[in-house]
DNA sequence: TTTTGAGTTGTTCGA
DNA sequence: GTCGAACAACTCAAA
């Protein structure tokens, strides 16, 4: 009897050490296939989207280039996935697995559905959620030792990729693309954008946060739709120099967010810590959508969010500024940050987002300490210093001089009026000292102590 | 078994 | 201007 299997992609759009891949050829003939699941379909923003399509259509080309086609096909796959095995009379379904709750419980539906037949390897982390662990046997709580356990870890070996033949039905087809994307779609785009970082991974370190410099991975979203093996980017990397290290143990930061996801995936709406649940939020509807608009009148902040919102990217030091000015200054539920991001980021990823949201708010395991509260104007002096992201992001300070262009409120009148557009930015609209007192006693009284300051709160 | 030291990305205040 | 302390509490691993 032949045997025939489904090599099903979900978010390893590769197939260069890509285990359910590998395991699929290893059958006389195979049928590749994406779902576009209509609630998935429903919570990507449409850089997001734009990008996944590139990526099915590169994947395509590449499949055809071998004699087959990618089946895409709409609907749920709890459906889908069974009736395309049921039609194509497949052996067995193979996939990476994931850690999101949604992802398990679909899974779970189609293992059942398809009555054992689903094969599920883990290729999207270098070390698979669950497999590092503390002595007591569990994921720890605190990222130095999970980092320590994690490079101690040897590298698992997934299955060899063989020639087999695949199937040549293009199913629904893939969406025509209206606009450019993120970045070009594909595997071999990917590694081309690896071996860019590559060249310049020994400056990692001194130039990570600086959000005008090219400085980071910005590999985030390749490692989000599995166009990269993370395995591939490690070894890629090295850990040869500090910088290389350093990078390398962002690595480990992605995996264990990973394993936290499958240890307590109710982190996506509940703190870790679960007192912190209990902050009396502010929640400002207008203040909320001024941050998302990028209208808030600290430059940073709303450089960054401009950033995400024109393009679905923003550099990792300002995704922390613009954070805690949300949940910090502005007293916002870190969940509603959380949302916009995951739905306006190329790379959105739950586990990741939800994972950094929690280190910003403090909420998560080791986590930055409450009173870690960023002052906007001083990061952005120090990691802005020429204001060149702030003029690139935000064109009403164009023209504002290097002196206010951190703080524009302190120029004065006559430099205001002089640099063209930049009445049209906005005052601030929190006061930063202020907020900051607001902050930590609305933590502190979650936290069910007393205030560090006998004036803590919001001074008027 | 108990103790101890260490721990992604910071800010403010007072000496 | 510089510098150290305070801002907590908790997990984990080593001693």
């Amino acid at each position: 009897m032949s045997t025939h299997a489904v090599a099903w992609f979900r978010r390893d759009l590769r197939l260069g050490d890509n285990p359910a891949w590998s395991s699929a050829t290893r059958a006389d003939s195979l049928t590749a296939l994406f779902v576009a699941e209509p609630s998935l379909m429903a919570a990507t923003g449409p850089i997001r989207r734009r990008q996944l399509f590139a990526h099915l259509e590169a994947l395509d080309s590449r499949l055809r280039r071998r004699g087959g086609r990618l089946r895409v096909r709409y609907g749920p796959a709890s459906e889908v996935v069974p009736a395309v095995a049921a039609e194509v009379g497949a052996t067995v379904v193979t996939v990476n697995a994931d850690v999101t709750p949604y992802a398990r419980r679909r899974d779970e539906a189609v293992g059942l559905a398809l009555d054992g037949k689903l094969e599920a390897w883990w290729g999207n982390y270098v070390h698979p959620p669950g497999s590092v662990r503390t002595a007591k046997g569990s994921t720890s709580l605190v990222f130095s030792p999970f980092f320590s356990a994690w490079m101690a870890t040897p590298l698992g070996s997934g299955p060899r990729p063989r020639a087999t033949r695949i199937d040549g039905d293009p199913g629904d087809g893939i969406p025509q693309l209206l606009s450019t994307p993120f970045h070009p779609g594909g595997e071999r785009a990917a590694n081309n954008r690896l071996a860019a970082f590559a060249d310049r991974a020994d400056a990692y370190v001194r130039t990570r946060d600086l959000p005008a410099v090219n400085g980071t991975s910005e590999l985030s979203s390749d490692l989000h739709f599995g166009t990269l093996s993370p395995r591939r980017v490690l070894d890629t990397i090295g850990t040869s120099s500090a910088s290389r290290a350093a990078f390398v143990r962002q690595l480990a930061w992605r995996d264990w967010f990973a394993h936290l996801m499958v240890e307590k995936p109710e982190s996506i709406t509940h703190a870790w810590r679960p007192e912190l649940d209990a902050i009396a939020w502010e929640n400002d509807p207008a203040e909320i959508t001024a941050w998302m608009e990028g209208r808030t009148g600290y430059p940073i902040v709303d450089a960054g969010m401009r950033q995400l919102r024109s393009t679905g990217f923003m550099h990792n030091r300002v995704r922390m500024i613009a954070a805690s000015f949300l949940v910090k200054d502005l007293l916002v539920d870190w969940r509603i940050g959380e949302r916009w991001f995951r739905r306006q980021l190329v790379d959105g990823d739950v586990a990741q987002n939800v994972g950094n949201w929690q280190w910003v708010a403090g909420t998560g395991p080791d986590a930055a300490p409450y009173f870690r509260v960023f002052n906007p104007v001083l990061q952005s002096k120090k990691f802005d210093q020429e204001g060149a992201y702030i003029r690139h992001y935000v064109p009403e300070l164009t023209h504002m001089p290097l002196r206010w262009i951190h703080e524009p409120w302190s120029a004065p009148l006559s430099v205001r009026e002089s640099a063209a557009g930049s009445v049209d930015y906005p005052p601030p609209i929190v006061d930063h000292a202020a907020a900051r007192r607001r902050a930590l006693a609305a933590y502190a009284k979650a936290r069910g102590g007393t205030p560090m300051h006998a004036d803590a709160g919001m001074t008027t």
